[in-house]
Parts: C-alpha cells; sequence; structure tokens
DNA sequence: CGAGCGAGTTCGCTTCGTCTAATGCCAGGT
DNA sequence: ACCTGGCATTAGACGAAGCGAACTCGCTCG
C-alpha cells in the first residue's frame, strides 16, 4: 500500500537533503514548513516503517526501501510535470506546485500511461533526471551554478530551481530556461549584480537568481561530442 | 480555502444521494463505505460548515453554500474523467476511480485549462453531465433504466453507471456505452435475464447490469428531432 | 400491550499529524 | 570553569477522522 500524503512528502524531503548531502531534523523542518518537533516525530515513524536509518541524537540515513520509496515518488512528481507542460500547456512556473499535489493522487498505471504519451523522457521541464521505474538509486549531474561561472564563459542552461515560482516566472520571463545559451558578461564588485547575456539581450542578475540556474560549461558541452 | 478530501467526499455522497432523491445517515454511510456513527458526527461537522441543513433527528438537506461547493467537486471530478478518457486515452472503466483522487488534487487554474482543451464538454463520458463553473444547482435528465424499456422498443444509451468498475467493462465489452442503440428483444418470465441487441449482436443481461444502464428512447429521440 | 428491531445519535477511544513548551546536550566564548 | 546559543528530542495537547458499544427512539408484529 501506499504510504500517507504526509509520509511521501517527508520522504521526498528527506531524498532531497540526501541528494544535497546533509540530511537533519531542523533541514527537513524548514525543507517541510512545519517545526522541528514534528520533523522528529515523522524520522521517528519513518525509521519505525525501515525507510530511514536513525536512531536518537544520530544521523539520518535512507535506507534501500527508503530509496526505493522515495525515487518511486520523485518519478511520479517529474513526470506530472512534464505532462502538465507538455501536454495541458501549463508555464514552467506553474506545474511544480500542482504536481506536489498530483502525485499523491496518480495511480501507477496513469504514471506509466503518462510516461508513453510523452516518450520516456529522461528530464523534467525544469532540467532535473526522471528516475527509471523502479530505479534504486540516483546519480545527481554534475553542473555548476551561473554564480560560479566565470566571466566571459559561455555556458548551456540545464536546471532551474523548481521552489520559488514568481523567481521561475522571471528567469523564464528572461529566457533562462534549460537549453538556453547564456555567457557571462560582468560581474560587479562587493556583491553587485551580474550581467549576463540570453538570446541576444543582457540582464542583471542577483545572486539568488544566479544560483538558481545550473549549467553545463559549453566547453565540456564541446568535450562531450568529442567523445 | 478548499475543504478537505473527507469533507469533499461527503458534500459529493450528500449530493448524490439528494439528487436521487433521499439523503439519510445510513445511506451516506455506505455510500462513503463508513460506519453510520462516522457518518453522523461528518453530518455535524457539515452543518456547523454551513454546507447542510440538519438537526439531531432530522432530514438532511444541502443549503445554498453546500449545493456551490458539491456542483463544483462534481464539475472537477467530471471533467477529469473526460479528460483522462479523451486525452490519456484510460478505458471508460478506469477513469472513475482515478477521477476520486485527482478532483481532490487539480486547481482551479487546471481545471479550466482542462475544460478549454476538452471544449467545454457538457456531459462526462459516463453520460453525467459536467455543471458550469459556478452553478448553483442541478437538473438530472429525465432517463428511464434499460430495466424499464419495454419489449421491442429501440433506445439510446445516455449512461452508464460508474460506480461498479468490473460491471462497467463488461458493458463497455459490449457496446452497450454511451451514444450505443440499443433494443430490447425479450424479456424472460420470473426475473430471468434480458436479450437486448446492440450492434447487431444479442446478449443476456441480469436486473443489475440493465439498472445501471440509462437510456432515451427513439421515440422521445425522434420527437426532440421534430421540435 | 409489550418485545424487539432498525435507524440515528452520543460516548469514549485510537491513530495521524501537527503544535508549544520543556528538557538535554554540545560547542564556543569569556 | 561557566554561561549561552543552537539543535534535537520528548512530553503533552489538540483537531480530524475513523471505530465499536451503548442508548434512544418510533414502529411493527405477535
Amino acid at each position: 500500500m501506499r504510504a500517507s500524503t504526509a509520509v511521501e512528502d517527508y520522504l521526498k524531503g528527506v531524498f532531497a537533503l540526501a541528494v544535497a548531502g546533509g540530511v537533519s531534523t531542523s533541514a527537513i523542518a524548514s525543507a517541510l514548513d512545519v517545526q522541528p518537533a514534528s520533523a522528529s516525530s515523522m524520522i521517528r515513524r519513518l525509521r519505525d516503517a525501515g525507510l530511514v536509518d536513525w536512531e536518537p541524537g544520530g544521523h539520518i540515513e535512507l535506507t534501500d526501501d527508503g530509496w526505493r520509496a522515495a525515487l518511486d515518488i520523485v518519478r511520479r512528481h517529474r513526470l506530472v510535470e512534464t505532462f502538465l507542460h507538455q501536454v495541458v500547456g501549463l508555464e514552467l512556473w506553474e506545474i511544480h506546485d500542482e504536481a506536489e499535489r498530483m502525485e499523491h493522487a496518480v495511480s501507477e498505471r496513469l504514471v506509466e500511461r503518462i510516461d508513453e504519451m510523452l516518450g520516456h523522457p529522461e528530464v523534467d521541464p525544469h532540467g532535473h533526471p526522471i528516475p527509471a521505474p523502479g530505479a534504486e538509486r540516483y546519480v545527481e549531474p554534475d553542473l555548476v551554478a551561473l554564480s560560479a561561472v566565470d566571466v566571459g564563459v559561455r555556458a548551456v542552461v540545464e536546471r532551474v530551481s523548481d521552489h520559488d515560482t514568481p523567481a521561475l516566472a522571471h528567469l523564464v520571463q528572461l529566457g533562462l530556461r534549460p537549453g538556453a545559451e547564456v555567457e557571462v558578461i560582468e560581474r560587479a564588485a562587493f556583491g553587485g549584480p551580474t550581467w549576463v547575456e540570453v538570446d541576444g539581450a543582457r540582464h542583471a542578475l542577483g545572486d539568488q537568481l544566479l544560483g538558481s540556474v545550473r549549467c553545463r560549461l559549453s566547453a565540456s558541452l564541446d568535450e562531450q561530442r568529442n567523445v
């Protein structure tokens, strides 16, 4: 049987933090927008269900079952997002919140039907990889934040963060969506804005936006082509 | 704010019973598959929320707010069903259970987008009318159960019940879907099966199946054409 | 007339998921 | 050596939603 909505949401949060490198009670609490006490008690329940390894005071780790379950949820989420964008025609910044609820409602059958309709896509519209059905582990592609790209370097946008809806809408308006080519033109001193060029137009971006865009450098792109 | 899943489900149940003519605690309980005690306490909560009129021992009636809320849920349900059938390509008998969960997850925005994609349909694939956005009342079309159609009379299937999945799958297999033309050939005595002809083939049906198919008589169809 | 029956309601209890408040612990600064 | 801040955990409460058991009707049947 499928876990409750709450359990699925926590599992997805623990997964995201595990991939990002640091799972902790307070990180989970702030990701799920609940109090640390609530996260703490849910961690105990996840452990009792065999989904995480944990003992009071220790660190938190997904078990094999936990990885499987989390990847299943993430697969549902990302396929639903892709479907909402490509088939239903919702904008890039609308799909995350919608999928956040729908992922708990769609059946296995519907997910596989959607996957088939979309031709088994490998990434969602934000650029996140879509786990294969039954996947047991997750490899994070090696991408660099736009904030870390040197001046004068050209890069291809591979991923934009999906959480901050207004910021995402703004990025898309500027053309900074997955697949776009971008060049860092100038980085102002003392934390000032960074100028980037996209589609022949220049824009000044702050650190928050720069950090939510992840790229592959065009150089490494060339390397890949040559292999 | 939208009501909880449970409240929405009860509201939909009360709506269905109100349309069918008889709302009662036990009918709600059996429709929702819960104990009468649970239904009883939920009725109190619906009343406290201003969605039904009720006092202990009295009869249960939707308020104006209750009708509005119920019709909104029913609209979501039926549009999602139509979408799953026409766009996603799920079979007629698969869409009800799926929509039952999705109706609580889809946003207003997504529902209206779906409605637009479908060209503002007026009935769902089972033949149930889709309430208009913001509708405040519901008119039940005047249909006759196939079990009440006389021998020798031809009729057009307008609606099949959506609740019993295996029965529905069987009906569809026989061609008894909305839009099909059917003629009652022979009715065996003593509660025996009724023979009907659909698409040139004859089938014997029991009362349960006959009752779940509702039709318009071809005669009244002709009348309508002549008006 | 009274016994029993079915429907509806209330009561007390359980689980889930949340909260606030209190407590424990460890590391750093003075 | 001690105080303090931050993080994690526990304890206790609450609302939502369910259950079973018990009670109260009004009706019907013997």
